[in-house]
DNA sequence: CTGAAAGCGCTTACAG
DNA sequence: CTGAAAGCGCTTACAG
């Protein structure tokens, strides 16, 4: 704790000039004579002062900083998806006001005020999955963006991972790969995200003349139910040369279970998961072939567009970001491609 | 995106009073007649009145605005401890400005910079690791709390995990089970973290007349380490009753390896973890019994402190947080307690 | 009970 | 090139 913050009249009064003066120098207008605008810089870092972004704000009707909400920042998704958002922010001169709202209806609305009475200059809205959302934009005096999880409204700006497409990728390198008999485990049916990937399965299957084989398989999100889902899987269906898992979760589980059943993981069965849960997909025996979202780029991008919207070009819709197909040894072992 | 925001002068011109008086009664003084405030809060609900909170910061010096400076908002770590203090202040009517250093000290002294000029009213420092940092509190205009990880600068006010007190418990824990034979398996030695668990398990097997068998092994904080770990030390020590693991990811692999080689968790060895990362804690067989920082509480405490060094009553110095033994099945069987 | 006036810290036309 | 004045949206003594 120190003294006092020095104002621009004490700057304009230890450089004996006036505050109008004081202003444009350190603004870096160029209406100030050199000599001036040094004596006024010279004082402004004598008392170290920094402009109040408060006046500042009131004056242009700008506060440079906008509003994060989420749902659930505990969630795995949102964390990268903010960091993404306040990189591009940081970029520049943004800063980041974060809420979390906790999946609250009302909290979220409570939130909402916060920020506006704040003054914020756009909105970014995090969800927790990819299963579209409630807007929150009508009769907002700011433009909002949403990442991840999409709005319900069409004429709002979503960015979400392209999980149909991502999936068909992950499949396609499978068949690739020379798989031909490929199940799939997944989590459960009331995410939109195992839905779009199972649907991604299916497309690629079908574009390669192949039926899946056996039912999908729903079930938590968990390690423990891809151990399961393997259980079952290797009784019932016991020729299948790959699996599809809707996470990376539910792939540690399988190739646990494979492992301990005998199977060798690629070169009986190749595993492919998703999320780039590192944690998961790089400690597993075998290191898993996974989906990363690139929820950072996602995040930054739904930030840049914020930008853009701010300036008042927004372009409504459901945008969907490509994601990346990680190859590890799940799926094509050392030395093998 | 709606119509230009109202101000108050469009209340009081739409109430038929003066601004003054449209000022008192939306906020609440009992000077107003209540007649008059009724038709000013009727005024202000059909234009959506939303007071400027920066008109009001500037007026009053107080932006009820904390920053909170992490270094590595991607680290499990800062997470719950900022979700922790995001709740504590989301509670009353603080807002957070975030803001992400990642670990560059430049980038630290810009945020900081933003966040003075934004005049929030306090800061929270959120470390990636316990290990002492650089104070920035120094001639800072606010009061500043170092959360996690702990400032340098005794005259700060830190909140840190107690990491020895839990490790000794986490000992005692298992000496209460029956154990003797205790080996130690941890991360890099250049964490406090590491060293401080260490110093716990000491103290503990100190005061039982115990030596800890084996020296203490030091690798990566990972899965892959723990099972190396874990081979070496079935191989060295097959003697050991019980092993104290410095993360659950070290714990995770050596649980795993036990199980490979036959050595049955907890019967033959009990295996305590740290940090309680749910989705290994939890997942492993059998789930690992392991130390929860209480890392959320942590943040929560940090922001309340917060508070009152707003108010002008800090308390100086580090301040150890207990954390909390959370035993599942690797120390304690189902059935056996 | 109500309102005119001053002021928070800054920027921006507008005179000089 | 420099400065007096108005104003951003609000609150708070201070008169009436």
């Amino acid at each position: 704790m120190a003294t006092k913050r020095a104002t621009i009249s004490d700057v304009a009064s230890l450089a004996g000039v006036s505050i109008a003066t004081a202003s444009k120098a350190l603004n870096g207008r160029q209406d100030v004579r050199a000599a001036t605008r040094e004596r006024v810089l010279a004082a402004a870092a004598e008392l170290s002062f920094q402009p109040n972004a408060l006046a500042r704000g009131l004056l242009s009707g700008q506060t440079r900083t906008v509003g994060l909400l989420t749902s659930d920042s505990v969630g795995r998704f949102g964390i990268p998806v903010l960091l993404g958002a306040e990189n591009a922010f940081g970029a520049g001169e943004m800063a980041v006001l974060l809420c979390d709202a906790r999946g609250d209806a009302i909290r979220e609305q409570y939130h909402l005020r916060a920020l506006l009475s704040r003054r914020v200059d756009g909105l970014i809205v995090v969800g927790e999955s990819t299963n579209p959302r409630p807007s929150v934009s009508k009769d907002l005096p700011v433009p909002v963006v949403y990442a991840y999880g999409p709005s319900e409204d069409p004429d709002d700006v979503s960015f979400v991972p392209d999980d149909v497409g991502a999936a068909a990728m992950a499949v396609n390198h499978l068949l690739a790969m020379g798989r031909r008999r490929i199940a799939h485990v997944t989590g459960p049916t009331h995410y939109k995200a195992a839905r779009d990937r199972e649907e991604g399965l299916r497309l690629a299957l079908a574009e390669a003349g192949l039926e899946q084989v056996g039912q999908t398989l729903s079930g938590p999100w968990s390690q423990r139910w891809g151990r399961h889902a393997a259980e079952m899987l290797l009784m019932s269906e016991p020729e299948i040369d790959a699996v599809f898992c809707g996470s990376d979760q539910v792939a540690a589980g399988f190739v646990e279970t494979a492992r301990e059943r005998g199977r060798r993981v690629p070169d009986d069965i190749a595993v492919v998961g998703y999320d780039n849960w590192e944690v998961l997909s790089t400690e597993t025996r075998p290191a898993l072939t996974t989906v990363d979202m690139n929820l950072e780029l996602l995040g930054r991008t739904a930030a840049q567009h914020l930008f853009a919207a701010i300036d008042g070009k927004a372009t409504p819709g459901v945008h969907k970001m490509p994601c990346q197909l990680v190859i590890r040894d799940s799926t094509s072992p050392p030395g093998v491609s």
